[in-house]
DNA sequence: TAGATTGTTAATCGATTAACAATC
DNA sequence: TAGATTGTTAATCGATTAACAATC
């Protein structure tokens, strides 16, 4: 095991994409210096969790005073989150959702490139979108090994998604994001990442319930 | 300040969803008895950690031996998470995302009824998709306000979020689910769900080059 | 210098996991 | 009865927040 690089807490990695959005953002702007306290009342985070998180991914670290260099810190986590390097991904599902998440210019800079969709639908099949081609999910295999696709995304319905599952791992892919509420079951060296709208929709519903008991 | 509900933790909110899913589809296969060790096994939970969060929302609670009634604690959980009283919602922006969103029929079992769509893009307003009328954003506060609208789902492009935001504000929106990748500005009495597609992102990104490390 | 900000150590908080008696 | 499962209390773990010395 490698000491090369300490331990960030999950919760940070979960940060880190915001605060890159936000110091973008400020970039754009023209901005050069930025301190974590800055950052911290713009995104309304605590202040010392926000120097924390900072402190665990920036290389070269920041000057009392004036803070972080700005460009250097959007360097920093954009390699510590691995977006310096983009990597090939695929859709299965060119539902709306498929659709939507092909569309999406963001991921590219987030180091995601998606760079073709799958579905069992006879009338996609060999069609384009957004300059992406179609496949059958029977090609799946050969077109993922061939290419060395390693990063799968479901956006197929629920009752599909298990199976979408098995047909990504037998073609080589180690990392899945799903989308449908399903637990898949993969093998120990798969990871899947669920997203979870259903979880945020009971936060939210919790919390107005809860804003009606306070009446 | 009512005593009348023990506080249940944000993250056992989060896994209340996936449990109903599961639960629900227990039910589908007639099944009369579930036990917390049987959940936890099938969606790799830890088992103490599911009968806690069952015990923390079940009012008639568990048997010894026999475990839950499946079809109590579905009522349960849903009366728990606000399910059984299902609110009306909005989406604005109805590009890929908000049809995605605005075809997803699972939104009504857990208590979301998306009831219109709403963009400034000449061509969609007046139309139908999913059998909702899409509006103009003009017409959004007129919109909310008669039909006491409270809910409002965000999937515009980020650069407009904020201005949607404030639109729904003065609506009398309550709680704003947000899909777009901005930190949004809002009264105190407003509840923001960010959907974080860039954090599980981050996650997954981190996954796949730690795993790359450990060759 | 004075003061804002850094990095780090310590204290607190919340959530997970372990341990165990009670029970059907 | 024996044993699986419940509910609950205690121990552990991890993340957040507070406190503070170092520094530009």
């Amino acid at each position: 095991m490698e000491k090369s690089e300490k331990t960030v807490p999950k919760q940070t990695v979960k940060r880190l994409p915001n605060y890159l959005t936000y110091l973008l953002s400020k970039a754009d702007e023209g901005v050069i210096n930025i301190s974590a306290p800055m950052v911290a009342k713009e995104l309304n985070l605590n202040e010392v969790q926000v120097r924390k998180d900072l402190a665990s991914v920036s290389e070269s670290g920041g000057k009392p005073r004036t803070g972080y260099l700005l460009h250097t810190l959007i360097m920093d986590i954009e390699k510590y989150l691995g977006y310096d390097n983009v990597k090939d991904a695929i859709i299965v599902g060119v539902g709306h959702l498929g659709r939507a998440l092909m569309s999406f210019k963001g991921f590219k800079n987030h180091g995601l490139n998606v760079i073709a969709g799958f579905d069992t639908n006879s009338n996609l099949i060999g069609t384009e979108f957004q300059g992406k081609k179609i496949f059958s999910n029977d090609q799946m295999i050969e077109f993922c090994k061939s290419l060395n696709i390693r990063i799968g995304i479901i956006t197929v319905p629920d009752e599909c998604a298990q199976e979408v599952c098995d047909i990504m791992v037998r073609a080589g892919i180690l990392a899945i994001w799903n989308f449908a509420q399903v637990h898949l079951k993969v093998p120990d060296n798969i990871i899947v990442q669920n997203e979870n709208l259903t979880a945020s929709l009971a936060i939210l519903s919790k919390s107005i319930s809860k804003e009606k008991t306070n009446l």
